[in-house]
DNA sequence: TAACTTGCTGTAAACGTTTACAGTAGGAAG
DNA sequence: CTTCCTACTGTAAACGTTTACAGCAAGTTA
C-alpha cells in the first residue's frame, strides 16, 4: 500500500489531452462558456488526469487567496468558539477557506499579525481583540485587505464594525431588581480589557440611575475564567448579603454557580446568577444559566458576510452595526 | 483617513533599491549568508519600501504553502476545541499557519475535503473524524501530503496516528465499583460514531469481566451533547436504582448533572457521575466533574509536532502512538 | 456584396518568488 | 606563477495559473 507519487497534472496537461488551448481550460474551469463541442473533452481530460487547479498558481496570478483570516483572542472562551462557528457557517458555503490566527496575542503580537497580512496570504481579515492600543490603530491604517472588526476596539473608519449595543448590564440589572430587589453584586473580569472596562461602566451607570453607588458592589476577577472568578468571589466578605450576582461573562457565572454550590447556597432561591454572552455553556450548566445573549454566532456570520460582500464590491459603504443584547431566561435567575 | 493604496513592493524593487540582484535579496531573506557589505543595504531597502514577501509567489515556486489543515468534526464539542488549542500551541511557535476545515462533515464532504487537499493549499493534514468509511480510506491513499490521524478511524499505514489506548471505561468502572459498588449506568453517545462504538465496547467488556451483562445498563443518546443526553436519561426507568453513571463524554456528563439536579438527586452522595475526555468543561461544572483524561491538548500538540517533523524529514518511520487515559478525580465521583 | 457584430479561440505575457548554473574575486597551496 | 579552492554574486528559468489581445468564423444588417 503506497501513496501515489507521480507529479500532479497541470492545466497544460489537461489542455494537451483535450486538444484545446490552456486558456480554454482555464475559462471552462472558471465558469465561462466554451464551445459546446470541447466541453466534454475538457471534463473528460480533467477527470482522467485527476486534475486539481493549483491554489498557489491561482493566488499568484489573480492576487486572490480565497482565504479569510480570523483572529480570536482566546480559544478557551466559549464566546469565541461561537463566533468562529458563525464565521464557518458562512464561509463553508463558499469556496473561501478559514485561517485561524494565533490566540492570546499581546499588543506586539497583534501588530505582527496585522503586519503579516501584507504577505498576501488572506483576502480578508476578521479582527477581535481584548486589548486596545494606538499602535494597533496605526497598523490597521496600513492594512491592504478589507477588514471587519467585531467588538469595541477602535481603528480607523474604513472597516465594517459589529458591536453589541451598550445596555446589557442595564438589562440584567432591571430584570434582577424587579425580581429580587436592588442587592446586586457585579463580578467583573479584568478592567485592563475592553469588555472589562465597558461592562463595569455599564454596571456603574445602571446603578447610578437607581441612585446607588455601584462601585462598592463590584469585584474584579483577574481573568474571564472560572479560576479567577472563584478567587475573586472568595475575596467578597459576607456574600450572602447579596440577593443576586451579575457576571461579566458566562465563565465567571459558572464560577459563581460553583462557588455558591460549594457554600450550599441555593440558586436562584437564595442568590440569583446571571451571565453575559449566552454561550453554549449556559445551557450546559446546572442550574441552567440565565444570560444576556450577545448573539455571537450571528455576529460571526455577519462578519463573514460583510467580508465577502466587500470582496465582491469594494466600493460599498462601510457598515457600523450595533446588535441589541437580549436576556435569555433559564433557571439561574 | 485613507488606507495606503499604492501597490506592494516586490523583491525586484528591493533589489533595485539596494543595488544588488534579486537572488541576493531572496537569499538574504531566507537566512543564507550574503556579503557583509550589502546586508545593511538590503535591510534598509526592505524597511524603507516596507517589503513583505508574497506568499503566493513563494508557495508557487517552492511548492510549500506554510499551512497546515486541521479537520475537526464538531467545533461545539469542547474536546475538539482543546485539540485545536494543542495544535495551535505548536504551530504558533513556527511560521506555519493553521487552516480550519469545515466541521460537521458527512462522509461525502470528508471525501471532498481530502480530495481538495490536492489543490496544494496546505502542506500537511491533521484528520479527525467521527465517521469511518471505506471511501475515506481510499481517498486517503491518493493524498499527496503528509497526514496525521487522531483517533480510531482506519486509513492506510503511511500516516502517523495518535490514539487513546482502550481501557478508559474499564478505568472508570473500576473506580466506581470500588467506591460505590456495581450498580452502574452507561450513558453513551450514538453508536453510529467511532467513539460511540468503542466506548460501548469498552463498557460491555468491562462489565463482562465482572460477570455482568452490561447491555441492560446502557442508554444511548442521539448525539454527544446535553440535549440528547437529557432526552436519553429521560428514557431510563427508575434512575435512582443506579449508584453511578459513566458518561461517554463530558457533555453527556453535564447532561447527567443537570438531569440529577432537576430531580434533586445529590451528586455524588446519591449518584456519582464520571465523564470522559476531561475537557475544560469538567472544572467549570458544579459539582466539578470527575473525568477520564484523554489528554486532548497533548494529542493536538503531538499531531502538530508529527506533521512538522515529517515535513522536515519525509523518510521518517511512521509512528503509531497510543496515549494512556487517566482518571482525574474531582467532585462528582 | 460589404461591413459590422457576436462568440468563441489560441498565443503569450504576466504574477513574485526560488534556485540551478556559471561566473568572479581573492586567498591558499603547490 | 599557476592551480585550486572558497565564498559569494547575478542571470535566467522555472512554478501553474489568469487574462489582454488579436484572430477568425459565422451570423446579421444594410
Amino acid at each position: 500500500m503506497t501513496r501515489s507519487t507521480k507529479s500532479r497534472a497541470t492545466m497544460h496537461d489537461v489542455a494537451r489531452e483535450a486538444n484545446v488551448s490552456i486558456a480554454s481550460v482555464s475559462r471552462f474551469i472558471n465558469g465561462q462558456t466554451v464551445r459546446e463541442e470541447i466541453e466534454p473533452r475538457i471534463t473528460q481530460a480533467i477527470s482522467s488526469l485527476n486534475f486539481k487547479p493549483n491554489s498557489a498558481g491561482r493566488a499568484l496570478r489573480a492576487s486572490k487567496t480565497q482565504q479569510i483570516c480570523l483572529s480570536v483572542p482566546d480559544i478557551s472562551n466559549p464566546v469565541y468558539q461561537t463566533i468562529t462557528k458563525g464565521v464557518q457557517n458562512i464561509l463553508n458555503k463558499t469556496d473561501y477557506r478559514l485561517m485561524l490566527a494565533p490566540r492570546n496575542l499581546s499588543v506586539e503580537e497583534n501588530l505582527a499579525l496585522i503586519d503579516s497580512l501584507d504577505s498576501n496570504y488572506a483576502d480578508g481579515f476578521i479582527f477581535l481583540s481584548l486589548v486596545d492600543d494606538p499602535r494597533i490603530r496605526k497598523a490597521f491604517m496600513k492594512l491592504r485587505i478589507p477588514a471587519v472588526v467585531i467588538g469595541n476596539v477602535e481603528v480607523h473608519d474604513e472597516v465594517d464594525t459589529i458591536k453589541v449595543a451598550s445596555g446589557a448590564v442595564e438589562l440584567a440589572l432591571t430584570y434582577l431588581v424587579d425580581k429580587y430587589g436592588g442587592n446586586v453584586l457585579f463580578l467583573n473580569g479584568p478592567t485592563s480589557t475592553i469588555p472589562g472596562r465597558n461592562r463595569e461602566k455599564g454596571f456603574l451607570e445602571a446603578m447610578q440611575n437607581r441612585g446607588i453607588d455601584g462601585s462598592k458592589h463590584v469585584v474584579e476577577a483577574e481573568g474571564f475564567n472560572v479560576e479567577a472568578g472563584l478567587a475573586a468571589l472568595g475575596r467578597v466578605k459576607n456574600i450572602s448579603k447579596y440577593r443576586s450576582i451579575i457576571c461579566a461573562n458566562d465563565l465567571l457565572a459558572a464560577a459563581a454557580l460553583r462557588f455558591l454550590s460549594t457554600l450550599k447556597i441555593e440558586v436562584p432561591n437564595k442568590i440569583a446568577v446571571i451571565g453575559i454572552d449566552n454561550t453554549d455553556l449556559a445551557s450546559v450548566l446546572s442550574p441552567a444559566l440565565t444570560s444576556i445573549d450577545y448573539k455571537s454566532e450571528y455576529r460571526g456570520e455577519l462578519a463573514a458576510k460583510f467580508i465577502l460582500e466587500r470582496l465582491n464590491d469594494p466600493t460599498k459603504a462601510y457598515r457600523k452595526i450595533s446588535i441589541a443584547p437580549e436576556l435569555v431566561e433559564r433557571e439561574s435567575a
